[in-house]
Order: C-alpha cells, then structure tokens, then sequence
DNA sequence: CTGAAAGCGCTTACAG
DNA sequence: CTGAAAGCGCTTACAG
C-alpha cells in the first residue's frame, strides 16, 4: 500500500488518519491508491497501538429463561438511543443480552474491547445485577439504567416529575380516586420513586393518597391484570389508576375491559414508559414517556466520565396523551 | 503479570487460553496471579495476531429522518435473536442503526472490527440498501433480512407457506371473501411472497383469490387504516383479511373499530411478523410469526460461511391464534 | 513535510 | 512442558 501511492508507511497512516502536516497533494495520492486496493485501516491494530478502543459496551439484562426476542420493549428502545447517542460521539457499541448468571459478562473495559460499559435491562434479575454491581467496583467506566440499587452511578426518569404529572392529568379528568399500582419495594427503584411523585400529586390537588397497591403474577401484565381483580374484589372505590409501568397498564386494560369496567368513562388510566405497543391498545394508553434520546446521551456521557466526573442523572419525562383518560 | 506467576509470557498466554500443553500447577498459577493482579487478556492485542476478530457486525436500517427509538419492533425482535445466535457461536455483536446517507457504512470486515456483516430493517430505506448492495459486492461475508433485491444472500421468512397458513385460517374460521393488503410491488419483497401463498391458500380452498389491495399513508400504520376505508368505500364485500404485516394489521383493527365493523364477528383479520404489540389490540391480532431465534441463527451462520457455501434460507413460520379470527 | 524505528500486547512457530 | 524471538498492522515520538 505504502509502495503503490510511493510513500513510507507513517505518511499513509497520518494521511488516512487526517493530520494537519500533510501536503494536499500526498493525501490525494495516499487516498487514491487506498481505493485502487481496497484498503482500510485495520481499526484493530490502530486502537492497540492508540489505547483506545472507540467502542462502548451495551449489555441487556433479560428475564432468566427468556429469550431476547421477548425483552420488554421499553429496553429495546432505549438500547436503539443508546446506540445512536454512541454514534453521535464516533463510537461502535458492541451489544449483549445476559440472562443466565453462566453468561454474566462485564469485563469489556478490562479486556479493552470498550472504553465503558452501560447496563439497562429488568431489575428482576437479582443475579445479574448483584453481578454487574460488582463490576461497578472494579471500574468507574460504567452506567446503569434501572439498577435496583443507589450505590452505583445511574441514570433515571424524573420519576417524581412524572408522577406528578400523571396524577395532576388524572384530576384534571375528573378523577379523585387515584390509586397507584406497583411494588414501592420492589427490586425496581424507580417504582417508590413514582409513587412518592403520585403521593405528592395528590397532596397539591387536596386529596388522600392510597397506599400503594402491589399484585403478583408472573410479569408485569399479569399483574396489572391481577391488581384490577383484586382492587374490584375488595370493592376498592377508584376512578382513577395510575400504573408504575406500561406492561402493567396494558395488563389492567385488558382485565378492566373482560369486566365491562368502562375507560376512560369510569375510571381513568395511565402507565409509564411510553411503550408503543400503548398506542394500539383498547383504548390506547396514556403514559409517561422519558426523553430516550436524552437517556441514551447521558448513559453514554456517564459510562464514558470515569470517576470524578460521576454524577446520578434525572432524564426528563412528558406525557403522552392517549385516549385512556377523559 | 508473568513476572508475579514467575514464568515467561508465552506460558501465561498459553495458560490463559487453555492450551492443553500447559501442567494443571502451571496454569493454576497462572491463574491466581491474574486473580491477584486483576489481569484480563488484551482482546484487541489478540485479535490482532490471531488475525480473527470473534465479533460479527449488525446494523439495523432505519427510516430516513426517524430516531432510533422508533424503529419497527419487529426488527428490534430480530436483533436481539441475532445477538443472541452471535453469543451462542462465542461471538460479540457490533451494533449500528443507520438512517441518513451521511451516516451509511458497512466496511466492518474490511477494517477488520468484524468477521461478518448482518443486514436487517426496513425495505423503504432504498438508498440504505443501495449502498450495501453494493457492500455485498466487496465481500462475502454478508447476510441480509429482508432486503428489496434477489441478487445477494438473504435470509426470509416462508413467506409462501405463511400464506396459505393464515387462509387456511380464515377459512376454518367461515370466512369466504378473503383480500390481500400488501402492495406486491413493494421493495420488501416478501410482501409478493406472501400474496402468492395467499393465492395458493385460496386455490387449495376453492376459493378465488382478488387482486392485492395496495393503499398509501406515511407508515406501515397509516397504510393499514387507509386500505380498510378505502374498501369500504368502494363497497368491496369482504369477511376476511390478510395483511403482508402486523403493523397495518394494527391500523386496519383501529379503522374498523372506528367504523363498527366487528373483527372477528364480521371479517375475520391475520397479520404477519409476530409482533408482541398484537396481544394487547383489540381484539388481540392472530399473525403469521417467524421463527426468531432460527432467524439470527441463520443470519449468523450466514454471514460467516463465506463465498462457496452461500445459500439463500427460508426461516420456519408459525401461526400464532390470537382473538381477530373467530 | 516526510521517513526510519520503536512499540502497543498479545500468539505462535521454533528450540530445547 | 516451557522460553526466547518474531511478528500481527498500525501510530507516534524522534530526526531530518
């Protein structure tokens, strides 16, 4: 290569790399014999020698024995912004899904595949976030997303804007009895924090708020169906709902539909998360959406901060009118 | 590192990888060393002489002017299994979603950041396409889904047998008066594919097959809405539909709604890619699923096998029963 | 502005 | 079974 355009080596490398101290004339002879051939700079070698890896890591933390076809929507979207926000600062991201504790794997900067590491997926997955929590103490060059726990560097909803958005669209329709559907202490932090937003809604509108009501069931839309059953079971008066995630709330609409319970007629509702499976839902959803471009800027920002730097970020949230509150 | 374990640096190297030439003492030693000093193999430095890369390259088209958060799940759905087939062959994925032409680049096995290349996402991006029709004549190691061209290596969905498996459907179902929504004509490709097995499915049948109903609107969605007015309006009498995919299978189950025609009372509804967004329509929307995990596999393998061994693949499709056909 | 040389951190023949 | 040496393909001081 360095023969065909008749130069050494290092004028081929600054001249495909752009450096200031090389003639036009040679650029333009460097770069036309690196078309004849067909060459490209070994981007391995070139990081070695640099250090760097232009890269950052993205892993997906799934349910343990699901497939990645069934990850909740939610994550996908905020993969694709974290993708594109790496994009944006000229680096590849190299992407896993983890959901079996034998395929745990976060040592990308250690192995110099990546100069950060950002984490998002289910907080269900004790295993896998007891794991990367780990990892958080061995390296600064890392972010989560929905971690279930405080200690580490994170990146968040304004949890307690969005609540309190969500409560004061409620009243706004006409709602007084609110009540909040999701585990205040589950492994999903940004839950309580949602629910104190909602307690703080209700507060400056003048009305009580309820305690928190909590569902089992196998996934998120099981148990917004199960939450539905159990509120009308105990004859819980309500004519609003506002659901920690949107996996809940279509959930419930299906439940809230099977039993004639009319919405937004009867009762008002709204998620969180801006799923776009809400849309075309029956009828579509209302929800709380953050800001994922915004999101996947600052997962990206922070992974990539290292240590001093570190800061626990707020992405901001809007809601997304739909049709399932008066 | 090989000073601590107190052997050269061939031995750690050969230890760290498991060569079977090394006394189980040796590498335990080795082992611990590492341990203690929190070594990891350089995987950049590896790569470089092992001359392999062990990471396979996916990027995902998108709509011109539309962000990554709204890409199609479908396609999210197919990523993800295509990380996950990359995973089981011991391989890492580079992820990129490209949209603007600015932004197109596919020479990822020439710059050696990846062994392979897997091309998936929507067909209307004809320039993205373009640009890597061209990538597939510079290198063999390439696999695309759903490209708007026959002449390179691809992998689909059995579009023909999911055809007559959803007018054997609507069939079962009474439905008689079955039409096609998909423009044949279309880049995507598969789109004819399907409507030849809906025309076989209604030969089987007995039943005359109608031309395909082709309608316009900015997104998949909008198309869905527009062909169900637009066969209403022209009073084509009809009690089954089958959409060339979930999406305008969503719109048409709002237009319908909107217009009181019971789905699956008065026309029976199949759509086709298995979107998770279906369970939650209403009614919840019966489609025509590939097999996703088969999918990533072969988009994989693909990819890797090079030249000689390509072949052109057909992933297995299912009907998955859902509420829209009685 | 350009070239010769060193070196990024590994793996792998080649000896022993 | 293990070590010394070469070399993967670049970039970057160091000279000129």
């Amino acid at each position: 290569m360095a023969e065909r355009a008749g130069v050494s080596q290092s004028t081929v490398s600054r001249a495909l790399a752009g450096s200031e101290t090389i003639t036009e004339a040679t650029r333009r002879r460097v770069e036309q014999a690196a078309e004849e051939l067909g060459y490209h700079v070994n981007a391995r070698a070139a990081g070695l020698r640099k250090g760097q890896t232009g890269t950052i890591a993205i892993v997906v933390i799934g349910r343990a024995g699901q497939g990645a076809a069934r990850i909740n929507p939610f994550y996908y979207s905020l993969l694709g912004s974290t993708c594109a926000a790496a994009a944006e600062r000229g680096f590849e991201a190299l992407v896993s899904f983890q959901a079996e504790p034998e395929e745990f794997f976060g040592h990308y900067v250690a192995r110099r595949q990546a100069d950060g590491l950002v984490v998002i997926g289910t907080a269900t997955n004790g295993a896998a976030w007891d794991y990367f929590r780990d990892r958080a103490k061995d390296s600064d060059e890392i972010a989560f997303w929905g971690s279930p726990f405080d200690d580490a560097v994170w990146v968040r909803s304004d949890n307690l804007s969005g609540g309190q958005q969500a409560v004061a669209r409620l009243v706004a329709g006409g709602a007084r009895d609110i009540v909040f559907v999701g585990d205040t202490n589950s492994t999903q932090r940004q839950f309580s924090e949602r629910y104190d937003g909602y307690c703080q809604g209700m507060a400056a509108a003048g009305l009580t708020a309820h305690p928190p009501i909590e569902s089992g069931g196998e996934d998120r839309v099981a148990q917004g169906r199960e939450a539905v059953t159990r509120l009308l079971a105990q004859g819980t008066v309500f004519d609003g709902l506002f659901f920690a995630c949107d996996a809940m709330a279509l959930g419930a609409l299906e439940e809230l539909a099977a039993r004639d319970v009319a919405v937004p007629g009867a009762v008002g509702v709204i998620g969180f998360d801006g799923l776009g499976t809400g849309e075309f839902s029956s009828p579509p959803l209302t929800t709380v959406e953050p800001d994922f471009a915004q999101a996947g800027r600052l997962l990206v920002q922070t992974a990539l901060a290292g240590a001093d730097e570190k800061i626990e970020c707020r992405v901001p949230v809007r809601l997304v009118e739909r049709a399932s509150v008066g």
